[in-house]
DNA sequence: GTCTATAACACGATAGAC
DNA sequence: GTCTATCGTGTTATAGAC
């Protein structure tokens, strides 16, 4: 009997993924704003009342994106930071996971950096006070008291790593960069390191 | 009698000023889809009627905002390469300008940096095609050729010299970094310049 | 839980007096 | 050139049948 309850629950989890997965195409494609709902609801091919039975409305389809986004980027920096070893390990392995995602989850990867918190979802926190950069500047102290990294300040030597390559991330979404990025992978490595290297 | 027109034509230039003004600052702070007509006239301190006499609409504004911000950019990067010679010296400026900027015209970077053209005016060419980036990328074109940059994709140069400022800019008009840039004018040269010096 | 129909509203844009 | 008043449209969100 309790496989109907959770058949129910599966199938509501469904529609509600469906929803989100049409909102996250269409935010990243037109923009949130040129976006409505009568959109989503077409894309997702179900009715705006579904819609409004599974959120409380537009906002919270980008809240619930952000945070998702938010929480994939955080998990998978803190797979880096497990799995290696030394601020030099770390950062080149955070530096290609970002290429990766580049390549594979485009459209995550353009939420996460054009999306405008302020803007869509004011009182948010800005994603600099977040997980994933308090572990990237945690990397980063690491390394510069091992000596891997020239003493410098930590927000500096964070936006010395990572500019660069998130730029290149920015090209590459705006289709400045044709090739796949990680073919850029070494030579962008090398100048991200050699910026902070001790 | 030549003075009569050229008042009108003078006040007229001025209302159009306090227009573009108001419609920047609102623009920048709450963003383009969040800032109404009726915001822009009670900030103006003008009327709707007078504010569509001067410009077709509401996208005109943003339109003509996105030009003149980009020129400005434009003949700052010009200067900056009429007055310097050299990669190396001509970089330095480059980031130093982008800092002195931020500071005192953050309106100004902050347009630069995150309107979404693509979302307020679809059809624009993208800002990477524009002119400002092309002349960077000659800067460092003749900077490999003189063997001050190590070879490398022209591309990469950019986002490597260029990219951590930008990174700190954006930190900066976050409130994140609360010291003037030019505080840091030298750190953050020493980065940019490492990752791709010869 | 899913749907359609519609309410309530704000917006960009226009018309026309002065 | 500047103003006020207003139109038409598209939006988010709700109500209520099934």
């Amino acid at each position: 009997m309790g496989d109907r309850v959770a058949a129910r629950a599966e199938s509501s989890e469904l529609t509600r993924q469906r929803i989100l997965e049409a909102a996250r195409h269409l935010f990243t494609e037109r923009g949130y704003f040129n976006t409505s709902l009568q959109d989503i609801r077409r894309e997702s091919g179900l009715s705006i009342g579904s819609i409004y039975h599974h959120f409380t409305g537009k906002e919270e389809l980008a809240r619930e994106l952000f945070y998702d986004t938010l929480s994939f980027v955080e998990s998978d920096i803190r797979r880096v930071y497990a799995q290696y070893s030394g601020a030099r390990e770390r950062c080149y392995h955070v530096i290609e996971s970002l290429f990766e995602t580049t390549e594979s989850m485009p459209e995550v990867m353009e939420y996460v950096l054009y999306f405008k918190h302020r803007e869509v979802l004011p009182g948010e926190k800005p994603i600099c006070a977040s997980q994933p950069f308090e572990i990237i500047k945690s990397i980063i102290a690491e390394g510069m008291a091992a000596g891997e990294i020239r003493p410098m300040d930590e927000v500096m030597a964070s936006a010395a790593l990572l500019g660069g390559p998130i730029r290149l991330v920015q090209l590459r979404l705006e289709g400045v960069i044709v090739e796949p990025l990680t073919q850029h992978l070494s030579e962008a490595w090398e100048c991200a390191w050699r910026s902070v290297a001790a």
